[in-house]
DNA sequence: CCCTGTTGTTCTATATAATGAACTTCAATT
DNA sequence: AATTGAAGTTCATTATATAGAACAACAGGG
């Protein structure tokens, strides 16, 4: 979670909660509502102020840098074999929105 | 600005703006304020719904491309994205073996 | 021409992000 | 022991992000 994350950057930095407020200017009860994770839902605005003075960016505070490892041994062995047959991206797209699709109907159709 | 970026990936994708709002589970009017920067400071989870429907990330809405080894990043993005709404292995082995097919009767038929 | 359903927009209302002050501990002075 | 200040938390309030409804402009069908 994006909490974990903050504060594990401040402490390494050494900075309290009421520092990095101030120094990233905002207010020290929100950072420390965010660091517990009793809110978990900042704006843009927000995490550009608190990743300028950890010295990271937001995609870092995302923690979504490492989708390559997500995939597991199955899928790439799949997806792998269906590049070789000349499956192209778009194919994929178009099949991918299908299915999407299929789900929103579905849900839609139980309300 | 992101509220470019959104409506570029949008379009590209032949959404409307209502369709998108949809998809992504999101109220229209805010999406629209968001493309027209009429309102700028969109929430991480406002963010992450949108990204979903255009099969792209957080990221890249937020314009910080270095977009080194693309290619293989963008098959995981769409893998990725495809396995969070649902899409079973057994759903991409049936696709993989219907492009295969098609592929193979398109070939028999130019001689 | 009139529907019916889209498009995207602008209202108004509500939920909640974000703030600032008050508060509690605790450590360090004196 | 009394005091000072900094720590992080919680309260009460304000600002604003987001939603939902109503709107106008347009497209195609009957």
């Amino acid at each position: 979670m994006i909490g974990q994350r903050i504060k594990k950057l401040r402490e390494r930095k050494g900075y309290s909660i009421t520092e990095l407020a101030s120094l990233a200017e905002v207010s020290k009860s929100y950072l420390s509502y965010i660091e517990r994770n009793l809110q978990n839902n900042p704006s843009l605005q927000f995490l550009t102020k608190v990743a300028g003075p950890l010295d990271t960016t937001i995609e870092y505070l995302l923690g979504n840098n490492d989708s390559e490892e997500k995939l597991d041994k199955e899928w790439r062995i799949l997806i792998q074999n269906g590049i070789e047959e000349g499956m192209s991206k778009e194919d994929f797209r178009n099949f991918k929105d299908f299915v999407r699709f299929q789900k929103w109907k579905r849900n839609k159709e139980e309300g």
